[in-house]
DNA sequence: GCGTAAT
DNA sequence: ATTACGCAACGCTCA
DNA sequence: TGAGCG
């Protein structure tokens, strides 16, 4: 085996060793470990606002798509003194030390890692029990397509109008769509839970032969998951922004309601660049939003009850 | 990918 | 000096 | 009481 190649690189003023930047990540697209860390650094502006303050998990994948992964929950040895953890201790005294990701340099650290994958909290570590939005996660099962999803999306959509409720959605970059709803300071994950199982129900009602609430995979059929137990303390949603292990190197990038309504456009790392040019940041109206999902919960019950 | 433990 | 290993997990649901 | 689930 080659020795590894290391660089020395200075990312928004800090400094820090990179390695086998030549790495094949993507090897069937030519895409690299250079390539990986520069997507990250360059798309830092626009991701780090949804990063910042949370705990992050990652996925790694050291030996490129394809290869052997693992999740990285607690802060790896070696981490260096200006990327900040938070700890997390369990009922049982366990601990885990979640990384946080708070500036450029941070990002280019852990893709030098070959984390491919962010999948930041919903919550912040501030208020570990307080989601900032719930989170509509549509899963395709098996059997169902991308289509399917994109109708139920705009179901979504209609029922969201129906009781005010601001969302905003984005493509997994995989086959799912993630809808973001921007929680009232104070809410529980209990509350956003709540609320996108009450969607979930409506749903169900409205196209029960491509919906599913069925939790056991056996159960659900060619059929769209509503997963709104995702809203959980420790669970997390891959980031915005944030590329996946997959063909083409897929990022899960925000889309306008409108672009749900067509065929949405297949966003990856070489195109992002030139879409964030064209539509800037369509997730950033989110970060001011606040809503009461408790009250909306509400309406949806008594728009599915018929009252 | 890398720090650490085992050989 | 080289090689092997670990790197998440949690509470809820239904059988 | 345990397996399955993201
Ligand atoms: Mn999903
Ligand atoms: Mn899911």
């Amino acid at each position: 085996m080659a020795r590894t190649e290391r660089r020395w690189v200075r990312v928004g003023g800090r400094e820090l060793a990179v390695t086998n930047l030549e790495k094949p990540m993507w090897p069937a697209d030519g895409l690299t470990k250079g390539d990986l860390i520069s997507h990250y650094v360059s798309v830092a502006p626009y991701l780090l606002p949804y990063l910042r303050g949370r705990p992050v998990v990652l996925t790694r994948y050291p030996h490129g798509v394809g290869g052997k992964w693992f999740y990285q929950k607690d802060a790896p040895q070696g981490l260096p003194d200006w990327i900040p953890t938070w700890a997390d201790r369990a009922e049982d005294g366990r601990v885990i030390r979640y990384l946080r990701i708070e500036e450029p340099a941070a990002l280019a650290y852990v893709a030098n890692l070959g984390a491919i994958e962010l999948h930041p909290w919903l919550s912040s570590c501030d208020s570990p029990d307080h989601p900032d939005w719930a989170v509509i996660d549509l899963d395709p099962a098996e059997g169902a397509t991308f289509a399917d999803v994109l109708v139920v999306a705009r179901l979504v959509r209609q029922i969201l109008g129906e009781v005010q409720v601001q969302g905003f959605p984005k493509l997994s970059g995989a086959t799912g769509v993630h809808i973001f709803c921007p929680a009232a300071p104070g809410t529980t994950y209990a509350e956003t839970a709540a609320f996108c199982e009450q969607v979930g129900r409506i749903l169900l009602r409205a196209y029960p032969e491509k919906v599913t609430l069925e939790r056991a995979v056996a159960r659900r059929g060619p059929k769209v998951y509503v997963d709104y137990l995702q809203n959980r303390r420790g669970q997390t949603i891959t980031s915005v922004y944030g590329l996946r292990p997959l063909p083409g190197a897929p990022v899960s990038a925000p889309v306008t309601w409108e672009e749900l309504e067509g065929e949405p456009p297949r966003i990856t790392m070489r195109t992002l660049p030139a879409r964030l040019a064209a539509v800037g940041d369509l997730f950033a109206p989110m970060l001011q939003a606040t809503q009461d999902l408790q009250a909306a919960t509400e309406r949806l019950r008594r728009y599915l009850t018929g009252v």
